[in-house]
RNA sequence: GCCCUCGUGGCGGAAAUGGAAUACGCGCAACGCUUAGGACGUUGUCCCGCAAGGGUUGCAGGUUCAAAUCCUGCCGAGGGCACCA
């Protein structure tokens, strides 16, 4: 008999589907795990391979834990809704309702084939009007709690398409599809104050069990920084420039104030005899993009307004000059210039000759500015302090005299939540002329996606729904007039904030979820995802989650328990899989060849879980071989009733191993110690009895699982092997009796012994001493000091 | 520029806590089985050296009885943020 896994592997996944073996069950006796994946987009592209390596390996988790006893919950979803679709309809003039069906059926094929144990009866699609009713429920609970409001921003523009681009579609600076330079537009967007939960965002951190890097790319991207907020009097006038520093100990240093052409103040501070110049420079620097703005970080520009503040510490005069490399949106758009302290600042002095004066000791100011820490000179009262002490003083003596206040700033800000485009979920507002933005009431939920023919976006800059008028055309629900429905649609992340939480009562049309369900299952236990998403993503439904549980809907605060993430896959040449390159791989063509058993433990076995690696097809076929081997071992061992000694032990220390390495995500050394194992039981053949073939494939089904019911069931067994519960390793068979006892010499290795494990120190290094080895040695020499490591190794120093 | 991660054979990569560097797989070589190829099996495979022996974890130092692992500096790769005051 061979291994032929495309004749097992359809039979088994049937008769694990009719017998609903994955299925979750709401309130079970049995302690509950919750396991999720980042559900994918359907693209018309199929699965990534990329996606089979991630799924695999929780699927292998999932897997296991029902073996522990847990109630397991693996569910599955679309997350439909989105630009690729849209520019695909755009192109073919397929509805993209019609793809998504399309391209999620092909999915569901793929991922069946996989042999993956989710739940498919909790299935959910961001796209049904059934899921994305709850969605815009949120929104209109955010609005009620004055959490999303509008406001007038600038977003980037496409001057040739006339159309609003979204931040994905621009590349370096220029539109996606015509490559013209991209401007700024302002427009009406609808915003979440998510800045409002920056600091629950990074305290609760404390509480969850994300790695590392995880968790300092979450605090990273809201930026918190603690400093004080001074104000700058100006002269002969009762106006105040206020700028935000986190270095209040150069305030001595200040010799100019710079503010961003967009400061409110900024007009109101010109000089009349500067007028022009100001203002040609002020739409200059309007003109350019964001881009030019910021990422060509060349020379830093400005001009003079001909207006002076006075420094509050030492009542001095200091010119105030515009300039673009003033951020608008970050402390206020005004900063005080101390060029010998801050490099940005040094430039600018530089160039337009402001006086660089030096306040804290410690570098070279003719050379480059010192922006680390120092002693203060030149600073009055606070001269001799250190650069900590002296922030300490220096705020507290700005607040004495009402001139500063301490502040807390972020870089996270408000999120732009409005996409002019179809293929996303309209949000629930109507516009009345005479009572503004008014909420849909609950009951008219969900606002339907009209069906429309044409979904290019609109020549204004528009939503393509804005063209509908029969849709747009309403009723204000406060007042009954006539009414236009809100036209923006909501972005892609609106469905992906809260799908864990609907997962727990996906049919339920009552409620979001309910309350008793919701407080069994979440928060999720092990939440893994791609790393491009540990930002936005992340952070992103943490606080719609947060928002969840301030509403009383959740019944905690954080989502997640455990964020792992995994390493791309990239294709044989070490290119990103794209279809220009045309190196896309399709798992298809490797389950067809292979069978899906081979690229589950290949892609698990490729490296380390959390780093980004390359395909390499031969490598698909040593996996394949080593399953190939362990079907032959298994029809070669049935005779065998009993296991050797030596054999029990092996099989107890690979139960360790496992049981070890899929608790740390280390699935590459796991399968490493399976192909160990097997090498082992070809060598010793005669030593393998069945208890030992069994115990190897209960510990082997999670990866595999469908060999290992083939071969679960060709034992003899009548039940699966999926419902084994999963077996304990002995303590006392995995101690090794004798060990390989190192000698060295000067912490070198000079000599190996057999010994038993628990030798003495006395008797180690009377061994040691005897051996004719380490007596050439040593020689003459004197012995300084021995170091003894039990069960290790000894070391002899002379 | 700042932050994070990392640098080990021809290649992907192993080495909890500092305690045998190179597990496992790929590739390669020889042999066996085969008419042959493939598949499979067995053996070998870090470098120098006939050997005894010596050397080796990006480079240069340091701590230690002992360093791939800890510390300092440099070089290189990948990722994130990017004029954030």
């Amino acid at each position: 008999m061979k291994y032929k896994p495309q004749e097992i592997e359809p039979k088994w996944q049937r008769f694990w589907e009719k017998n609903d073996f994955y299925k979750a069950e709401d309130f079970s006796d049995n302690p509950k795990k919750y396991i999720l994946i980042e559900f994918p987009y359907p693209s018309g592209q199929g699965l990534h391979v990329g996606h089979c390596r991630s799924y695999s390996a929780l699927d292998a988790i999932a897997r296991k834990k029902r073996m522990e006893g847990f109630n397991v919950l693996f569910p599955i979803g679309w997350d439909a809704f989105g630009l690729p679709t849209e520019n695909y309809a755009i192109k073919t003039g397929i509805h993209p309702q019609v793809a998504t069906e399309k391209n999620v059926l092909n999915y569901k094929r793929q991922l069946k084939s996989l042999g993956l144990s989710f739940d498919w009866s909790r299935e959910i699609n961001t796209t049904d009007p059934k899921y994305y009713k709850w969605t815009q429920w949120i929104f209109l609970k955010l609005f009620e709690n004055d959490l999303a409001y509008q406001a007038e921003i600038p977003i980037n523009w496409c001057p040739s398409c006339r159309i609003g681009l979204a931040n994905e579609e621009v590349i370096d600076g220029r539109c996606e599809r015509c490559r013209t330079k991209v401007s700024q537009k302002e427009l009406k967007q609808w915003m979440l104050r998510i800045t409002k939960y920056a600091d629950r965002l990074i305290e609760d951190l404390d509480k969850v069990d994300y790695w590392e890097n995880i968790k300092s790319q979450q605090k990273d991207w809201i930026g918190r920084s603690y400093g004080v907020e001074i104000n700058f009097k100006v002269e002969n006038s009762k106006k105040e420039v206020k700028v935000f520093t986190t270095r209040a100990d150069t305030i001595f240093g200040v010799t100019a104030l710079v503010l961003a052409p967009e400061h409110p103040l900024t007009k109101t501070l010109i000089a009349k005899d500067r007028l022009s110049e100001v203002k040609k420079y002020i739409k200059e620097s309007q003109d350019k993009t964001e881009f030019e703005r910021t990422k060509l970080e060349k020379e830093k520009t400005g001009v003079f307004t001909g207006s002076y503040c006075i420094n509050p510490i030492n009542n001095e005069k200091v010119p105030v000059w515009v300039g673009d490399y003033v951020v608008a949106t970050y402390g206020g758009g005004a900063v005080m210039v101390v060029p010998a302290h801050d490099k940005r600042d040094y430039e600018f002095a530089k160039r337009y000759g402001l006086e660089i004066r030096e306040v804290v000791k410690g570098g070279d100011i003719s050379k480059q500015a010192f922006v680390e820490s120092g002693t203060l000179v030149n600073s009055g009262q606070f001269n001799g302090l250190s650069s900590k002490k002296a922030i300490e003083k220096i705020n507290k003596w700005l607040e004495k005299n009402n001139v500063g206040t301490k502040k807390v700033q972020y870089k996270l800000r408000d999120w732009v939540f409005s996409r002019q485009h179809y293929w996303g979920e309209p949000i629930p507002i109507v516009h009345c002329q005479s009572c503004g933005a008014i909420p849909v009431p609950e009951k008219d939920l969900p606002v339907k996606l009209p069906y429309v023919e044409k979904y290019k976006p609109t020549e204004t800059g528009e939503s393509p729904l804005a063209a509908i008028t029969k849709w747009v055309d309403t009723k204000c629900p406060e007042c009954g007039g006539p009414g236009k429905r809100e036209t923006d649609t909501m972005p892609n992340w609106a469905g992906s904030n809260w799908y864990y939480v609907r997962y727990c009562d996906p049919k339920n049309e009552k409620e979001l979820v309910d309350k008793k369900k919701a407080g069994y299952w979440m928060p999720v236990d092990w939440y893994n995802g791609g790393m491009e998403h540990t930002t936005l993503h992340l952070l992103y439904s943490r606080f719609i989650y947060k928002f969840l549980f301030d509403i009383g809907v959740v019944p905690q605060s954080e989502p997640y328990q455990k964020r792992t993430s995994h390493g791309m896959v990239l294709a044989e040449d070490g290119r990103k899989m794209s279809k220009s390159f045309g190196n896309v791989l399709n798992p298809d063509d490797i389950v067809r060849e292979y069978g899906a058993d081979t690229l589950r433990a290949y892609e698990m076995f490729m490296g380390p879980f959390d780093q980004t690696i390359s395909w390499n097809s031969q490598g698909v076929k040593g996996v394949y071989r080593f399953l190939d081997r362990v079907w032959n071992l298994t029809l070669e061992c049935t005779k065998n009733k009993n296991s050797a000694k030596k054999t029990v032990k092996a099989i107890h220390k690979l139960n360790k191993k496992i049981q070890e390495d899929m608790e740390v995500v280390k699935f590459n050394t796991a399968i490493a110690a399976f192909m160990e194992f097997i090498n082992f039981c070809f060598e010793n053949k005669k030593d393998i009895g069945k208890d030992t073939i069994q115990r190897m494939l209960i510990l082997l089904a999670p990866f595999v699982p469908h060999i290992t019911e083939e071969l679960w069931h060709y034992l003899g067994n009548k039940d699966s092997v999926h419902n084994q519960p999963w077996p304990k390793y002995d303590s006392g068979l995995v101690k090794e009796e004798i060990i390989t006892f190192i000698i060295q010499v000067n912490g070198r290795v000079r000599d190996k012994v057999e010994v038993k494990a628990d030798i003495s120190e006395k008797e180690a290094s009377d061994l040691t001493l005897s051996r004719e080895k380490i007596k050439k040695r040593i020689g003459e020499k004197e012995i300084k000091k021995i170091i003894f490591v039990p069960g290790k190794l000894i070391n002899i120093v002379i």
